[in-house]
DNA sequence: TTGAACTAAAGACGAAACGTCTTTATTATT
DNA sequence: AATAATAAAGACGTTTCGTCTTTAGTTCAA
């Protein structure tokens, strides 16, 4: 069975987790903020993740600024996305109903919740005549 | 940073898929239906996977019967649980509420999904009257 | 314009995860 | 009792992931 494609670590999702808060960032800068004190070998851990996300896209390095900065170039929404979609893939044939329906029924639902969710639906159902 | 306690990996949620769909199964029926043929070598296999999902309590085993069967003792609407509130627990500050948002936002969703959703919250809200 | 201080780049390293396979012991069957 | 099948235990090779060293390059102040 292949090995999987892993796609975004804890470490990594630190990084982005720092980035989605304020943007752009210095290695330095994350390294602060993530270890409490930057020595060279943290910053080289950071500088290494950094490459790493950059690889898979999830971030991006400015070269024309010293030091380099970063930017994220996928939001905390896009990651979302590709969980569920993950999820929905190795679980539910690929869809994401199923997911949906869980959710619903599970317990963690508040009254409040479900009104701003039908909130929701009416806005998308709406959405023809609105325009 | 500590590396992750991973969950259930693929070749074992791969065992899981066909118990799900017959149970109990011996380890024969398994590597049979995993690979197309049963050598010793993929027994082992099977085996050992076995082995790992037991001590993570995710299938039961038959030690009366010979050979062994195996059942599940999770299902799949466990694993989604469990899938979704890792996600949570990674990106929402572990509410699943923004997940469900996210979903009914994603442009995935049906007008007949939005009804069957509407009923579902239709059915919850209802519980306190009906009893 | 050196030299000190910082950053970038590249790669090595160890621990752990994963799927696999061998080997040895145990059980059932004829 | 002998043979065939299964259980049990563990080794192995590859990959992942976070980490750290080492070397090269850049900036800025004396």
């Amino acid at each position: 069975m292949a090995r999987k494609a892993k796609d975004i670590t804890d470490a990594e999702l630190a990084i982005m987790q720092v980035l989605w808060e304020s943007e752009p960032c210095t290695v330095r800068q994350l390294t602060e903020e993530l270890y409490d004190k930057s020595g060279s070998s943290q910053n080289a851990t950071v500088q290494k993740l950094l490459d790493r996300l950059e690889q898979k896209v999830c971030v991006e390095r400015d070269r024309s600024t010293w030091p380099h900065t970063y930017t994220s170039s996928v939001d905390r929404s896009d990651i979302i996305s590709r969980q569920l979609q993950d999820t929905a893939d190795k679980l539910c044939d690929g869809s994401l109903a199923p997911l949906l329906t869980h959710l619903v029924k599970g317990e963690g639902l508040s009254s409040k919740d479900r009104k701003s969710l039908r909130g929701l639906l009416d806005e998308l159902d709406g959405k023809r005549k609105k325009k």
